[in-house]
DNA sequence: TGAATAGTGTCTTTCAGACAATATGCC
DNA sequence: GGCATATTGTCTGAAAGACACTATTCA
């Protein structure tokens, strides 16, 4: 690797994320309306520059405080889409990352300085501006993989869950219904969880055992 | 994302790239060895910096070809390390790509116009320069986890090969020897692989049909 | 006691892993 | 025949998937 000029013409570097969140029965993903050309007034995934001092991560997260009023979100790196043409403007390389929220404990519509902030439904998105259909569809993907082996629905639930409100999660992502007996199985089975000892009250019918996650840390589990 | 301006302070942005490749029962990485602080004189991943009009595969292919000599790799998006401090003088992102050669129809030391080039062995490797060696650790992880799901070791055999040349690329990557019976029975079972109606010659033995890969895209087999 | 959700067990099939003998070609 | 490598099948244990009934709480 050569040593870098100040004068080497270089490309722009941007996050954008993909985060997403279940709502009853619907997978959806935080977008932004941009109110600035290229693309003023589609919508398009949140995210920004990257600046001097912070890493990658902290861009992210940052933009997500800032667009969306998120906290406290699971953050893995996607991909790094670099296609000279991505911006019609100039050469931006953005690095991409999948967040997840739990969508009980946050509100969208509190934050969002950027520009209208919204939840939209993975099943009928807009057009979204620049390359950014082609992220979300790969980011859909990803998700839909990792869940079948990991314990990355930690990031779409509260600390403490029923086995029911977990295996929704899944059923909503997988967009088709999981058998409920072998999920209890396979699950339990991984020991990615653990019942604290807790009950759910309230409903007008047998209390749920609550459970959480052993680990707050991305596991695979086969 | 708001509009990219001429005079926003920009990182700068580079590949880099884990050539891996198998001699004999060793597995090997291309490295470069610098001719330029910082770490002058230390050994280094192959890249350099991403120009405007090339993609980063482009950037990827073209720093292979310029610093190792090489063609026709197989080429994989690694991840994107972006820490404020990896290097020294200034903000450097660099996007690294896992690569993977046949190491029977290459010779490294034809090329190498940035420095001394060498394949390395990942079982003795020297000092690197910046995070490195976090990456090289980071892509011999992911290359051991994919050759277990995925026909991704094609990238290391040349067109047509025996099941006993597939299983030695297998053994050397994971680093222990595998049953011949189950590794056969696994492999033929996915449908990765096609007989060619050859048979090898010349050895003082029974001679072995010979394969190809039915795809030269990655396909993931679970 | 009816409504609503929680919780559980068996059977079958499939796949991974341990394990050893026979086949073919060359000298 | 001797040597070197290629090729093949069985058994066992584990995990995945199909499938239906009982348990608990509250109104």
């Amino acid at each position: 690797m050569p040593t870098p000029k100040n004068d080497f013409p270089k490309p722009s570097v941007t996050v954008d994320i993909l985060l997403f969140t279940v709502v009853e029965n619907d997978l959806k993903i935080l977008l932004i309306k941009r109110n600035l050309a290229p693309f003023k007034g589609s919508w398009a995934l949140p995210g920004g520059f990257v600046l001097l001092h912070e890493s990658l991560e902290e861009a992210a997260l940052r933009e997500l405080k800032e667009e969306g009023n998120v906290d406290n979100v699971y953050l893995e790196q996607l991909f790094t889409f670099g296609d000279p043409r991505r911006d019609p403007r100039s050469r931006v390389i953005t690095v991409t990352y999948l967040a997840l929220a739990d969508s009980s404990t946050w509100d969208v519509r509190s934050g969002g300085d950027a520009g209208e902030a919204s939840l939209c439904s993975t099943k009928k998105l807009p057009t979204l501006a620049f390359d950014h259909r082609k992220i979300v569809d790969y980011g859909i993907e990803r998700l839909r993989a990792k869940i079948g082996y990991s314990n990355i629905a930690m990031g779409l639930l509260p600390d403490e869950f029923t086995l029911t409100d977990l295996q929704k999660k899944h059923e909503v992502i997988l967009g088709q219904p999981i058998d409920k007996r072998n999920f209890r199985k396979k699950i339990l089975s991984t020991g990615i969880v653990i019942p604290t000892g807790k009950k759910s009250d309230g409903g007008a019918h047998r209390p749920a055992a609550f459970y959480k996650f052993k680990s707050k840390k991305l596991i695979i589990t086969d």
